[in-house]
RNA sequence: GGGCCUAUAGCUCAGUUGGUUAGAGCGCGCGCCUGAUAAGCGCGAGGUCAGUGGUUCAACUCCACUUAGGCCCA
């Protein structure tokens, strides 16, 4: 205890030895230890892949998820935080394909399905490593030994298991989905990856005329830039609300959107014949443009539908659709019960159905097809468009949107179970339950959780491709129960061969793997191996009272979450989420690990340390989700706003604490800075519990600047003298024992949040039958014996008529070395008066005047003036408001005096009765009168006597001469405790200050000789307008110890 | 194209149910103070509250539209 602390200090170099203590103890594990049995607090965390290296977005996430937990558990609560890992997917597949050189689906399947997965298997931990170092780095306490993955085979088993429900529940079907797909590669692409390769490019741009059944010559105008999906066209979409126009153009009548006319007819516009809403083309039926699909009429084929997504931004606002080839389309198509073609094979060359194109690729016979349109005369206009189009990233081959056979689960049945579930939740921010994220659900369609890919937990389905018959397996026993096989694991290249006998026949796989999100949002149950392991477990573990991701999961891991809570167990599967922004370079710019146009977050936390680099996130608004614009100067701010002060308060507490050899007591004080420091402190604790009772991270962090900024420049600075007095009297050690309370408590409050710094002051402050680490305490509980607002506002007063006196110091050139007579305190308020009266010992202090008056007469210093208070008036006299407004402002001193007496004034009202006013309708304004020291604030007005006499003078010179002489001491690098000899030079005029003050300038130095002579070595300073010289010595050497006895 | 968020001093951010001198910190300039401090205190300069329109006696605040940025989706 009280260790000596070092005067420079290396806050990374601290943290360092931080760690190192944590891990000898075994920090993290006690304090969970100590918690077992209480209540818990259920966090989940959120898997992230280890194929990448972290970044600050995933330091940000770490640190709050470490500030909830670390609060919860010194508030009593037990809190598991095991770490888990996302194992499966396309970027771990990527990458690998990458290493090996494989380019496509293909060249995976040759390179052969069980080499690949284990390959993967391989690569995927590859940088645990370094992200555990992160996360320590950082101070996050979490459980790796105890972390779930999701390769592994429990994981999976409880996969299949919520997927044998969802199936069970009939929420699992097949379907199509429109994938954008890789005709070279010949495989569907996520849409992930098709953002990798976008493109400008040119292509056809054609406009076909399709004759509308049972009218003379009148065709819909459809636009489009893909001419080989016209043989699959099957309906044509308008907008219910867009104006469409029928034209007439030569002896044929045209429909388009009124809108693009003057795209289509740039000379002028034809003569509309008629115009209509899009609903009102509802239901049309028109001529199939090619034959091949004339059959499907019956099926609901070749009508004018209906959607949202049709504009008139280009084409002609009626949109030719083929469902088998686009998103927008299928989703029309569905909704108006239209059928749905997809006639090209898997090279994307066209199958029998098209028969005069068999075989050929696609795109190779857009020109043939406009060639033939043209010919039929069904061609209208013909342009190039240029556009943006996805390619495959990898062979660079344009990409086809085509329907892709897929499993999805059916959200629209348990919608509203998912609305339910999202209504019990608390977000933070909280516009993301109603907005973001409740738009999101309100509006979700059917999720598709299968990839046709290989390194993933496999569909457990098995299928006749005969007769249908279909079998979902459920759980590892039930397959070997079913095959008489055994199987240690699950994954695709060990299931894919298993054959199962169904009452049709042999069942074989269905190839696909599941969605990686998938089985993120199944990690409530499948970290803990539910329910084949820990089934009353669950119980007490869901929900989760807290998760923690950032922005782009609110489609991703809170979505899957949702759902598969509302499908399995019809809540919500989280109680309380933060949600944070995205972190930004300084020049606003998305961090880039390719560009380096960031600072290296290792070297940040060396630099300023961790916890600077914690409280500089967790003060900023990224913490509710906006974005932060990181600078490493920000960091750096933190640190020296918030952590440098607290350990410069700590730093003065031992040092004196040595010197005086205090041991730790607790003393009840009514000094009345002790008082008011205790009082500011628990209202900082009442605060930070309020805002983390809430999730609240930012105003809980941002309050203790306030906090120690009150401690160190106010309660320090004015209890400096407490601490010098060399008696040990009663007030000295109220004073030790109020800044040792204020101070373990301040560490204990900001603990979760600077983890390091607050278990450094700790250690050096604790007594033996404390805790060992900060993080092992409780967390403060509000003393509400020491709340004390009045105190406070007491003080917040006297530091408001400090602040004026200071002004009118530097306004008169009057140095605060330099004692004045006396500081008057005006105001008219009796509380205000009252509180300035209880501290004006501060103010004589911090004014160095030798006397402080606080009077009521505040017009002889200032000038009064009233303003209408519209707050109370405007109600009541609506447009009167400004008449009487100016009225208030011309009252003269008698009637506002006679107003604040209690009289009513009658006002004029051109119009109207006359307005009585009151006290209370008027707000009173105060103005320093012309020519004196006065100063104003709100309903406190200071005044200071300037005039000094000769005494006053030879006081401010021996201040000054104090000042001189210590100024030297430090240059010189005395211990604040060693004893000096001093010889000096003065003019005359100068020299009555040192005989006067003699007593005064020895003790306040600790000078044991104080001499005058007529030559003294060094130069000459500047006291005031007066030369003098010193020359200082010191006498003897002394330890802090030494010294203390010394006094006694 | 759609949804949500953001826009206030040079920078980072506050700003209560709408109420009339829009605040703080940092930075800058001047002055002061300092025997814990890498500090601190006082003052000053610095704002068309992104723009336009509307509601209202009164709009940074409420509504509509526009612009710019961000995230997600298409």
């Amino acid at each position: 205890m009280f260790e000596k602390v070092a005067t420079q200090v290396s806050f990374p170099k601290e943290e360092e030895k931080v760690l190192a203590f944590w891990d000898e103890i075994n920090a993290f594990e006690k304090s969970l230890e100590i918690r077992k049995g209480c209540a818990e607090y259920v966090f989940y965390d959120g898997p992230p892949f280890a194929t990448g290296l972290p970044h600050y977005g995933h330091l940000l996430a770490g640190t709050i998820k470490d500030v909830i937990p670390r609060y919860q558990t010194m508030n009593g609560k037990y809190v598991d935080r095991a770490f888990g890992w996302d194992c499966h997917g396309l970027p771990v597949e990527y990458e690998l394909s990458q290493e090996l050189g494989l380019n496509n689906k293909r060249e995976i399947e040759e390179y052969g399905i069980a080499a690949y997965n284990e390959a993967c298997r391989g690569i995927v931990l590859r940088y645990t490593g370094e992200w555990r170092q992160f996360v320590k780095r950082i101070g996050r306490w979490v459980d790796f030994e105890n972390g779930y993955r999701t390769m592994d085979r429990d994981y999976m088993e409880s996969i299949w298991w919520v997927f044998k429900r969802l199936w069970d529940k009939g929420l699992i079907y097949e379907g199509h989905k429109i994938l954008p797909y890789c005709p070279k590669d010949a495989t569907p692409l996520s849409n992930f990856e098709a953002n990798l390769g976008y493109e400008e490019v040119q292509d056809p741009a054609i406009t076909v005329a399709f004759k509308l059944e049972g009218e003379q010559e009148m065709y819909a105008l459809a636009w489009t830039t893909t001419p080989w999906t016209l043989p699959s066209n099957l309906a044509l979409t308008v907008h219910e609300d867009v104006d469409y126009v029928y034209v007439q153009d030569g002896h044929v009548t045209y429909v388009l959107a009124e809108a693009r006319l003057d795209t289509y007819y740039p000379d002028g516009r034809p003569e509309i014949v008629k115009a209509v809403k899009g609903k009102d083309l509802l239901g049309m039926q028109y001529e199939p443009l090619f034959p091949y699909f004339e059959n499907l009429r019956d099926q609901g084929a070749f009508r004018i539908i209906t959607a949202d997504f049709v504009t008139t931004g280009d084409g002609t606002g009626i949109v030719h659709t083929a469902p088998g080839f686009g998103e927008d389309d299928a989703e029309a198509g569905r909704a108006h019960g239209v059928p749905s073609v997809c006639p090209i094979d898997a090279e994307c060359r066209f199958t029998a159905e098209v028969g005069d194109y068999e075989t050929r690729f696609v795109k190779d016979c857009d020109a043939d097809i406009v060639k033939r349109l043209k010919g039929e005369g069904k061609l209208v206009h013909q342009t190039t468009h240029h556009h943006s189009y996805p390619h495959c990233w990898r062979c660079e081959s344009p990409l086809i949107y085509r329907a892709i056979s897929t499993w999805f689960v059916d959200i629209e049945k348990i919608k509203d179970k998912m609305l339910r579930a999202n209504a019990q939740i608390h977000w933070v921010p909280e516009h993301l339950k109603d907005g973001r994220f409740g738009n999101w659900l309100e509006g979700a369609r059917d999720w598709a959780v299968s990839r046709n890919r290989y390194w993933g937990c496999p569909l457990p389905l098995w299928r006749n491709e005969e007769t249908g018959e279909t079998l979902c397996i459920g759980s590892i026993g039930e397959l070997e129960a079913r095959t008489g096989g055994k199987f240690d694991d699950i994954h695709k290249h060990f299931m894919d061969p298993v054959i199962i006998e169904g009452e049709t026949g042999p069942l074989t796989r269905v190839p696909e793997v599941l969605d990686c999100w998938f089985e993120s949002g199944a990690m409530p149950y499948a970290q803990r191996h539910y329910p084949f392991e820990n089934k009353a477990w669950l119980d007490a573990h869901f929900p989760a009272d807290f998760i923690a991701e950032g922005l782009d999961q609110t489609r991703g891991w809170f979505y899957t979450l949702v759902v598969l809570g509302a499908a399995l167990f019809d809540r919500p599967a989280f109680k309380n989420v933060v949600v944070n922004g995205m972190i930004l370079t300084e020049d606003g710019r998305k961090m880039s690990k390719r560009l380096k146009n960031y600072a290296d977050p290792m070297h940040v936390m060396n630099t300023y340390g961790a916890d600077a680099l914690r409280l500089n996130m967790l003060s900023s608004p990224v913490v509710r989700g906006e974005d932060l614009v990181f600078s490493e100067k920000g960091v750096q701010k933190t640190m020296r706003s918030v952590i440098l002060p607290l350990w410069h308060a700590y730093s003065f507490l031992v040092t004196y604490a040595r010197i005086d050899n205090w041991q730790p007591a607790s003393e009840r004080s009514d000094h009345p800075l002790d008082r008011w420091i205790r009082a500011r402190l628990n209202h900082l604790v009442r605060d930070i519990r309020n805002g983390l009772d809430r999730c609240y991270l930012q105003t809980a962090a941002t309050r203790f600047a306030t906090f120690i900024d009150d401690m160190t420049n106010w309660y320090i600075r004015r209890s400096r003298r407490r601490f010098w007095k060399s008696e040990r009297d009663g007030d000295k050690r109220a004073a030790y024992a109020t800044l040792y309370h204020v101070l373990l408590t301040t560490v204990k409050a900001l603990a979760p949040f600077a983890p390091f710094v607050t278990e450094t002051i700790y250690r050096n402050l604790r007594s033996s039958e404390m805790p060992l680490s900060v993080h092992l305490c409780d967390y403060p509980d509000v003393i509400e014996a020491d709340l004390n607002e009045k105190l406070e506002q007491q003080m917040a007063r006297t530091r408001t008529a400090v602040g004026l006196g200071r002004y009118l110091r530097s306004q008169a050139h009057a140095k605060t070395r330099q004692p004045l007579r006396q500081a008057i305190l005006v105001s008219l308020h009796d509380d205000v008066r009252a509180d300035l009266m209880a501290l004006r010992d501060i103010v004589a202090d911090e004014l160095n005047v030798k006397h402080v008056e606080i009077r009521a007469d505040e017009e002889e210093v200032v000038t009064l003036s009233a303003k209408a208070n519209f707050r109370v008036l405007g109600p009541r006299l609506g447009k009167n408001m400004n008449a009487v407004a100016g009225q208030i402002a011309r009252l003269g001193f008698e009637e506002i005096q006679s107003l604040r007496e209690g009289n009513a004034l009658a006002l004029e009202l051109e119009g109207a009765e006359p307005f009585a006013l009151a006290a209370d309708d008027i707000l009173i304004q105060r103005k320093e009168k012309e020519g004196m020291a006065v100063a104003n604030e709100g309903d406190i007005t200071v005044a200071l006597d300037l005039n000094r006499d000769e005494k006053l003078v030879r006081e401010g010179q021996a201040r000054e001469i104090v000042h001189a002489i210590q100024n030297i001491r430090k240059e010189k690098g005395l211990d604040v405790a060693d004893r000096i000899r001093v010889t000096y030079r003065v003019a005359d005029d100068l020299a009555p200050a040192f005989d006067q003050f003699r007593d005064y300038i020895m003790g306040e130095t600790l000078c044991t000789a104080l001499d005058r002579a007529g030559e003294v070595g060094g130069d000459a300073i500047d006291l005031d307008g007066h030369a003098a010289t010193f020359h200082i010595e010191k006498t003897r050497a002394m330890s802090r110890f030494a010294r203390a006895k010394a006094d006694l």
